[in-house]
DNA sequence: TGTTAGCACTCAACTAATATGAGTGCTAAC
DNA sequence: GTTAGCACTCATATTAGTTGAGTGCTAACA
């Protein structure tokens, strides 16, 4: 047992890493059990299949590998994943045209930021093929831009408040074209350049105040029109998610199971799920959470690889990529990476720092 | 021969039709093949199996019914369905509450109408749990209500178009707060209350002309703000698809099938397929397409039921369930009807004509 | 003439028995 | 330390046999 104990921990020597990554190479392309002939012929090691045979048994004694069954070959754990992204994993090289395109496709002829990081989490899944959840940015430093009021109808209003994006909505009201501008006029000589943190309850109440006696409003009307400016102001922190090509789940043969794909469609389509996941992930770099490190029943055999992206060096949005444990991590972080950057470039760009 | 023709177009009688209608009741239900033993216990029609198994032979001869295997029960044909649909389906009475709610969701506390009409969808899925495609309106009679320009950072201007709905792209352009005010007023005088289709290139030319000495900005920055503000009116007519609740689609037992289900979703994923879809349906009232009716290979075991919602009695988009053949049409005709007034409703208010 | 009981027949789906073969661990020889 | 060889294991595939739901047809009955 204290023998046993110090297997566990010892480190690997060199074949014993170089037959590790052979089999979760392997294993990665084929989802099937990996047995030691495979290794021995297919990866010029060099060496026999018995040799393998025996490092494979080590292998699994110290916790990297697990047997499905006495005749079967051998699968990466949750530890062999581990040990695998963190010191086995040989770097990936994106092809050139493949970076080119994601460039174009980003800051192409794209139109608004949310946009943009949407954009960005289909493109992840398209460089990928997995699926992948990315959160629009957190705007606790988005100013206002601008407020407006347009009157769209005889009996509505729309309520628009510019920032980095533009949220709208519709207030059901009488208001005439003149009457809104003189409002929105007083709005944005409060509201401009201000944060959503900014804005209180009070804010708003020193806006009414200023507009009463100077605006002919029934009160009641202005009572409504301010409530959605102040309820929309206060929305604008609200976290948006997307997520994208969950259909890529159903073709990896992990969830031939529908109950199981099932469950994860699920899962995918409450954002409250999605929040609290993307939430509880790393704040720096390129970080994977494997199988059982994931805190949902669910996921438990899935891994999350997140990448945060960040505006003046500050993380503001992640974005996500969940597949099975066996995904192609190399590939997984070379695209994060790649995405991640050009992110943090376009976002550079429009704050107007850059 | 002659003789089994004339049975084919022989009307039914009603023992017939309670039976067929009892029939396909029950496969709705069940998806399994029904057979007469369960039809003569479960539906009071005193009648015996042998009598029931006589009926169906007829039934089957005149091809509202299919035999899957000699030893099997029956199965209703996509002219089974057809027959049921326009003749047998009973009313279905939607509850109360789900009508208080479905009004409520809408017309609640709504914000804009694309996403009215995104969450008209979303309901009609909750309604019918089956997957739904949302068109959102055709906008060919959409006025510009107004043109805006909003500085975001110094190196970049967002062009805001707002018709029922606000549109918005941002622009790499440095341009001051004052220039987009001055530009923007020009734009609104020239572009208000005019319709997307009314809006050619000599518009754009003319508004050119009036800010070249009027306005002192840089003709290549001008040129490129007019040339987006062209674009951007020109995407209005860009029709918006929106699918709900894929995801039920895996819930069905004949979609157990992963291949098969990751066919329908990848066909959902493509909107130009979708836009020929719903652009392929009835344009009055609600509508079915069944099995072999879909033109879409996809589609061959899958039912369609659309309707479309309108202003001022003209058709400006359309709603639709995909669903088994077996879905239940009563529900699911019952909640379209429903759920496609009230948009009407809706937009009939906000246009300002109610 | 329409209805039904009864019976022989069919065939998908289940079960059990058997074969296959991929892969292992262990031993003994190199 | 490496490896050939062999006995052993066990999931998977194959086959044969059984079951039972459901049918069509016939003959008797109201």
């Amino acid at each position: 047992m204290a023998y046993e104990r110090m297997r566990t921990h010892m480190d690997l020597n060199d074949r014993k890493k170089l037959i590790l990554q052979a089999i979760i190479d392997e294993y990665i392309g084929s989802a099937e059990p990996v047995g030691s002939r495979a290794i021995s012929k297919k990866h010029e090691l060099g060496l026999s299949s018995a040799t393998i045979r025996n490092e494979m048994a080590d292998l699994e004694e110290m916790g990297y590998l697990i047997q499905p069954h006495t005749s079967a070959g051998r699968v990466p754990s949750d530890a062999g994943y581990r040990f695998y992204v963190n010191s086995l994993m040989k770097r990936y090289q994106l092809g050139v045209e493949a970076i080119e395109r994601l460039r174009d496709e980003l800051s192409g002829r794209l139109g608004i930021l949310d946009k943009a990081v949407k954009r960005a989490g289909y493109l992840a899944s398209a460089l990928t093929d997995y699926t992948t959840v990315v959160s629009a940015p957190v705007s606790e430093r988005v100013e206002i831009k601008k407020v407006d009021l347009v009157p769209v109808s005889e009996e509505s209003v729309m309520l628009l408040i510019v920032t980095r994006t533009v949220r709208s909505r519709i207030i059901k009201t009488r208001l005439s074209f003149e009457k809104c501008e003189a409002l929105a006029a007083i709005l944005n000589a409060k509201l401009r350049d201000k944060t959503a943190d900014e804005i209180t309850f009070n804010t708003i109440s020193d806006i009414e105040q200023e507009i009463i006696g100077r605006i002919d409003v029934e009160p009641k009307v202005l009572i409504n029109v301010l409530h959605f400016v102040y309820e929309s102001v206060s929305e604008l922190d609200d976290t948006e998610i997307y997520v994208e090509n969950a259909k890529s789940i159903l073709q990896y043969p992990e969830y031939r199971d529908v109950d199981k794909a099932r469950e994860i469609f699920s899962f995918l389509d409450d954002k409250s799920n999605l929040k609290r996941l993307i939430s509880e992930t790393g704040n720096e770099g390129i970080n994977a959470k494997i199988g059982d490190e994931n805190d949902s029943e669910i996921l438990q055999d899935c891994s999350l690889v997140t990448v945060n992206y960040s505006l003046d060096g500050k993380a503001i949005g992640k974005l996500g990529v969940i597949g099975p444990k066996r995904m192609d991590y190399a590939r997984v972080f070379a695209s994060l990476d790649l995405i991640s950057r050009e992110i943090d470039r376009l976002l550079e760009y429009f704050s107007g720092n850059g």
